[in-house]
DNA sequence: GTTAGCACTCTCTCCCTGCAAGTGCTAATT
DNA sequence: AATTAGCACTTGCAGGGAGAGAGTGCTAAC
């Protein structure tokens, strides 16, 4: 009977060979070359011994019968796992990073916009940031500015620091003092509490204590509570989709097509990004991702935080194949410059 | 001497038959299909004389010898300046429209996004919309919320109806009595004045004026004249960059590549879409633009308006070989609705 | 347990050929 | 004079080997 072959320190070796190589060069790799790149002091017909082991293990796959081979999920996994060499940034990517995020006057948009950017141009994949989910964010503070006789900018602040807008087409007319009137009874009676719950309910709660205050107020407050949904607010930042364009798997059109289709999709990408909270970088490779279409792709992503409070994630998508030790690294990098910047403030009182 | 052909009514007719073929099935169009497919009355012979005519004088272009023709960039100016037929959008196209600007309470931010996506699955093709200006806008009214003892969130509002914010990092400590007052005081002496203008000198100007409020005060404007850099501002929101890889032209993914990178260029979108204004849609075809890059396609692109003032331009970007006529009725309705919708806003005192 | 040797498999590239599409030109026709 | 039929010519493209190259698995020797 013949028995299952185990890992052992040589298995481990070469599988890291393989995927360091084919990481490199995108080609199956073949014993050969194993034996000539990698010093592992043992002919190529050991290596191959070594591959069909490693084959029958799962840890690699062969395209077809005469090429070489290239790892499997599972290969990446236990590359990832326990092989990889985390690859610091060099000095000139820290400084790139530091310059971002020193700045004395930001706006967070631009700040997320330009952690995206960095992380794909110094990885040469997708960078994504997810932004802050404002259902877990508290009222600060809320205004209503007039625009025209039946229309206000309805603006809140949360206490994390994010500002929202939107406008609001009043079903009736309101004057100036009225709105300020308004903005002062939300702010005082809303600070504190979650955005998340200002639904119909929590308004009309607001709207029959308030309802001393006039016929307008409890009109707005219907009005408002009819109209606003939260929800559908968290963003999405992706830059560096071209990038793409340069990998060689996605020479077909058609596999690059998919895949941009769904990196356009806000909803696809959180739900792919909503990872168990960590504190550390997760990988997800291939299969592993819970999108059908994304499971020729690796995702590298890790939470950023304000304080205490977990804002969004910052993520790089690409191939499977790719250097898994330098992303992890920057992943990292960005993800504590950002929390860093976020994390100075605090709801103040 | 041979003397030139001139433009005459049937030699239009050829080029619009070709125009309206190429644009339909992206192959090159020859004299037999022609003949066959729109019924001008002649022989394929006559139309091969009329075809070598156009080319001549430029209309047509010819691939390889033993090719059909495809229309230059002389003969889709010509094209849509005396040939095309405007398409107006279907009724479940108009419905769609309808229902993204019906609503009665919505985010600027959200609209023009989903603008730019209606765009977009409506013509297959880049959608983009370009925002507002922040310095042609006026203040309305400004805030300095407090984020921690050295940190502020600074918040305005525009004439406009816009919302701008940042956080701010004060070289010193400052309570929120203190950062109310500045709020009221920059309110009041900002209001109405070009926010393009507050640069160094402007806000240099308030403080002399000002400097009797207090070294605090002082300290704040001199830090808020450094630190604020309007302009960088205008934001592009595009949207369907992937319908471009349906296209023939685009199968080539080297090319498809180089106008993606431009296409997450937000500078270099909004410099192709910089042009002088005009109420009427803009067409711009192959070398037409600006861009180098860019010479393959065209872009159909329209103002967009909030009264009587310009915000931004709206806009389509696909290969040259696309539906004028469809696109620049999209592009139309497009406009004109969201100009609605911004334009019931005025500056209310 | 390791390695050299070797037959075998599979893909990829190159080249060749035939085919299809379309043209321009000439001569005949209206 | 304009139009059309006919035809020789050009060109791109698909299909079909042939041959090279890379890599493997297996066997037998070390």
């Amino acid at each position: 009977m013949p028995t299952m072959p185990t890992m052992d320190e040589r298995k481990s070796r070469v599988l890291q060979a393989i995927v360091d190589d084919y990481v490199a060069t995108a080609e199956p790799v073949g014993s050969r070359t194993i034996a000539r790149k990698y010093r592992l002091g043992v002919s190529p017909a050991t290596i191959r011994n070594e591959m069909a082991d490693l084959e029958e293990l799962g840890y690699l796959e062969q395209p077809h019968t005469s090429a070489g081979r290239i790892p499997s999920d599972r290969g990446y996994r236990y590359y990832v796992d326990w092989l990889m060499e985390i690859k610091e940034a060099t000095p000139e990517e820290q400084e790139r990073l530091r310059r971002i995020f020193e700045r004395k006057v930001w706006e967070f948009e631009s700040l997320v916009r330009a952690a995206a950017r960095a992380l794909s141009d110094m990885t040469h994949l997708t960078g994504v940031v997810v932004g802050p989910q404002s259902e877990e964010a508290r009222f600060r503070e809320i205004r209503l500015v007039p625009l025209a006789s039946d229309r206000a900018l309805l603006v809140y602040i949360t206490d994390t620091g994010f500002v929202e807008n939107a406008v609001v087409d009043l079903p009736f007319e309101v004057t100036m003092v009225e709105l300020q009137q308004i903005s002062s009874l939300l702010t005082e009676h809303l600070r504190g509490q979650r955005v998340e719950l200002m639904g119909r309910g929590a308004l009309q709660a607001l709207q029959r204590e308030l309802g001393r205050y006039g016929r307008l107020l409890e009109q707005t407050l219907e009005f408002l509570s009819e109209s606003i949904q939260p929800g559908e607010r968290r963003r999405v930042y992706v830059s560096g989709v071209p990038y793409m364009l340069e990998q060689p798997e996605f020479r077909d059109v058609q596999k690059a097509r998919a895949i941009f289709a769904l990196l356009e999709q806000e909803a696809v990408l959180e739900e792919v990004l909503n990872l168990p909270e960590s504190d550390t970088v997760q990988i997800q490779i291939g299969a592993e991702i819970k999108v059908e279409d994304l499971h020729d792709c690796s995702i590298i992503s890790a939470t950023y935080t304000a304080g205490d409070r977990t804002i969004g994630r910052v993520g790089v998508i690409g191939p499977r194949r790719m250097d898994y030790g330098r992303v992890v690294a920057m992943v990292d990098e960005v993800t504590r410059r950002l929390s860093g910047v976020l994390g100075r403030q605090r709801l103040v009182d």
